[in-house]
Order: structure tokens, then C-alpha cells, then sequence
DNA sequence: CGCCTGCTTGACCTCGCTCAAGGCCCGTGG
DNA sequence: CCACGGGCCTTGAGCGAGGTCAAGCAGGCG
């Protein structure tokens, strides 16, 4: 258990205003790091897990295989955040979560996630509100892959992953770590791995991104949102995120 | 305020043991019903309400417009739903909320529920459970738009209407009340009006299903599930419901 | 009777998929 | 130092699921 800097306490105090009760509380959260490789599934469909987890440090996935061989990936996971908190409610897990890079992992006990939540109400409803967020996420994905072209549609990818790298602390300005393959991306927006790559290279002859070495850089924001449709309220971003 | 039935305790008393003091709590929590005509719209992207509502009778949904001119559907709610629970913890809607057929609602003020969260934290967790059920459907309906053909996304679509009308107590074996037009159905799995006309003359040839006159049919189950590729896990069902 | 909403059909077109092959980069081992 | 292999990216060619446009039809209601 990490005394000065508790990954959850972390988390928390980028939207929360934590008290000196809450914090001390959060420190009581016992944690179990772990170390992921690339492409290791995290858990399960299936499983019940008795533990949560936070990322600390990579990206990870959540997915689903459908029934023809294909696998969607539904949400992304950046540093901070929170991939399965909704097993603290939902006893068996719908969809696979798998590490994209490798991970530095915080594993968090159910048990004493509970007790913290029944104790501080103000967490609670902190937690309960990350999941709404998430929510909001899966819907505007939805509408992302249901409704825009294929090139609006990673013009949007990548203007959420600007702005949620920025939230994360990863991002300088226009740039953010981008460490996933084509495939992958293939996989975000429900497009074929040849489109994708047909795509980007639209975007890059466009002058809007720049895309590869594990890197995205945003040339003209302005463009690539009005492209993308992006309307970043979705994100519910705090006030002083949004700014 | 209604005094026996008050229609959050019907709802909470479907998934959860409720005990005579929470009973008698729920009561508490103002009820201000209201009737919507088929096609209003009950809340509004950007709105910040202050009260949240529960589907006393009808069909409403949760849909977004994109910059092009479409919309998705991304939820439909039945009799005992909450759509805007969320707006418990997220300011600002992010997405419009319509009847679509006519609709008795039951709205009920955020400080209520807050003060019912608050003082028995069971309902908390349920309530908070429910709004966790609602994001596990979103991923399976954007596996659903983004993965399957026409054909398995009608068939998923019907095997979980049917599922979830039996669960709010509306279906009798085979059968349910399906009050849609056939351009809701292409809003709600992104295609278009022409081409879920022709994919549902296809699941009717292969007498599987019949539609129409505001009722859903099921013939052939079995065929069904195994064309919508249909795994009802992602309900959460209470073994109770699952059975 | 006439209109409006919802369903149906036909014809044509296109976006994105599939299959297949080739290129680039980098790490490994001989 | 070079050969080899494996990811990953790129390109070409052909095709097909589903979109779009346009029109006609059926039934319920004022």
C-alpha cells in the first residue's frame, strides 16, 4: 500500500476536491501492482472478478468478439483510468479487457472499494459518476461507427484521444502518444484494416494529423474537429478541464 | 406522492429485496406524473435538469443528431426505465430523450434521490447498478451497429426487445408490443428505411418473425438467437429473469 | 373523398470490404 | 555483416452490402 501517492487518490484529485478524511480513507484502499505485456487479456468475459483495477501507466482496451471471428473494441483506457469499476456492481464481466501496450496496473480489492464508498458518500458518487462518463463515451462511439464516414469517423477518434491525452497529462499541445497499431484503430471505429489505412493517408494528404511512430500529432484543430463532428461535451469535462 | 404504488419502489422492488424502511423512504421521493405525446421530445441535449423521470407506460428513447443531418437512436426505454438517471451525477445531457409512443412518466427531483441515495445506500448501489446495466447495453448495441449484418443486427435487436419486455412484464410468450416504424428500427441499428424494409421481408421469408400491427411474433427462437448471435449476458439479468 | 403516414418495390450507385501481393523496418541468429 | 523472419504499413483490383432516389401502394382519419 503506497502512503504519498495512492493511484486512486491520484485519480480522484484530478475532478474531486478531496477532504483530509477522504484522502486518508483512499490511503486505506489496499493496492496490488502488476505489470501487463502487450496484447495480455487483463480479464475476462465471464469472470467475477473480486477486484478492480487502475491504469497507471499504458493503454488498455475493452472488447468484445462477435460471433463471425470479428472483435470491437468499445472503449479505450489511458492512464487513470478506471477499465472495470463497473464489476463492483455487476457480478460477471460482458466483454474482455486487454492491455494494448504494456501496462503498469493498480489491482484495488472490491471489499475495500465497498467500505470506502459506504463511508465517504462524496466518493461514491464521484465513482458512480466516472462510470456516467464512461456511458457518454459508448454512446458517442456508437454514434460514431453507426453514423459517420469513414473519414469523420477517425477525425473524431482522434480528436477524442487529443483531448483525453491532455486530461491524462500526456499531451504537449497539439500532440499526444498514439502507441496502437492500424488494426487497432480498425477495430475502434468497425472499419476493415485496408480502409483504415486508406483513410489516414487522406487525413495526412489533407495536412489535418500526422500519424506513426507511436505518435499523433494534430496539425489544424480546427479543421479536424469540424471534420469529426467533435463536440466535446460528451467527455463531461470539468470546467477547468474543458478550458 | 403516491402512497402504495409508487412507481420507483415497483421498479426497485423488480431487482432488489426491498426492506420496510427503504420502502417507506422511496415513498418519500416526490412523484410528479406527466403524459407525452408520441414524438415529444421529454429532454433535451443541453439541458440541466433537476429532476429525473422513470417510463411509467410507452416507449421512449435516447437519440443523438449528427452533423449530417441523421440520428441514431442509442437506447430505447420500456415501462420501469429511468433514461436520464444518469443526470443524478452528469450536469449536462448529452443526448435528446423522446417519447415514441404516447407515455406516462413519473418525473422525480434530484434532491429526492439524492437524499434517498444518501440515507440508504442498498438503493444507492441498485440505482447505480441500473445505470451500469444501461452501459453494458451500449457496448453490445455498438457491437451491434459496427459488427453485424442487416440480418443479425434485426435479429439481435428483436431477441433483446423481446427479452426486455418480458423482464418489464409486457410480453406473453412469443409475442410483445413492438409501437415502432420501421424508420425508428433503421435509427436505432444505423441503416437505412429501404433496406430494413427488405431485411425484415428476409427474416419473415425465413419464418422467423412477424411484424407488424404494433406486435413482434417470434416463431423460431432458437434460429433467431443463433442469427442475432445473441448472448442476453450483457442484460444482467437476476438469475431470477435469466430462468 | 382526400390526405397523410407508413410500407413496399425497382433501379442505380458507392463506400468500404476482401483477397492478394509487395515493401519497410527492426530484431535475431548464423 | 548479412540473411532471415515477423510485424506493420501500403497498394491494386474486383466485388458486394447497403445507400439513395423515385415512385407507387395501402390503410386510417378528418
Amino acid at each position: 500500500m503506497l502512503q504519498s501517492i495512492h493511484p486512486l487518490l491520484t485519480r480522484l484529485e484530478r475532478t474531486l476536491d478531496v477532504t483530509e478524511s477522504e484522502r486518508s480513507a483512499i490511503r486505506r484502499v489496499g493496492v496490488q501492482p502488476a505489470a501487463v505485456e502487450a496484447d495480455e487479456v487483463i480479464v475476462r468475459e465471464g469472470d467475477r472478478p473480486s477486484r478492480c483495477f487502475l491504469v497507471a501507466e499504458g493503454w488498455a482496451a475493452t472488447s468484445k468478439l462477435v460471433g463471425h471471428g470479428g472483435r470491437q473494441i468499445l472503449a479505450l483506457h489511458l492512464a487513470g483510468d478506471l477499465p472495470d469499476l463497473h464489476s463492483l456492481h455487476l457480478t460477471i464481466l460482458d466483454s474482455d479487457i486487454c492491455a494494448i501496450t504494456n501496462c503498469q496496473l493498480a489491482f484495488m480489492p472490491h471489499r475495500d472499494m465497498h467500505r470506502l464508498c459506504h463511508e465517504h458518500p462524496r466518493i461514491a458518487d464521484e465513482l458512480w459518476r466516472i462510470t456516467l462518463v464512461d456511458a457518454s463515451i459508448y454512446r458517442e462511439w456508437m454514434v460514431n461507427v453507426s453514423q459517420r464516414q469513414a473519414l469523420s469517423r477517425l477525425a473524431h477518434l482522434f480528436c477524442e484521444l487529443l483531448v483525453r491525452s491532455r486530461m491524462a497529462g500526456l499531451a504537449q499541445d497539439g500532440s499526444c502518444p498514439l502507441p496502437i497499431t492500424q488494426a487497432d484503430v480498425a477495430e475502434m471505429t468497425g472499419l476493415s484494416l485496408v480502409h483504415v489505412n486508406r483513410t489516414l493517408q487522406d487525413l495526412r494528404a489533407q495536412n489535418l494529423i500526422s500519424v506513426g511512430h507511436g505518435t499523433l500529432t494534430v496539425h489544424d484543430w480546427d479543421r479536424l474537429v469540424e471534420l469529426g463532428d467533435f463536440r466535446p461535451d460528451y467527455l463531461h469535462l470539468s470546467p477547468v478541464h474543458a478550458a
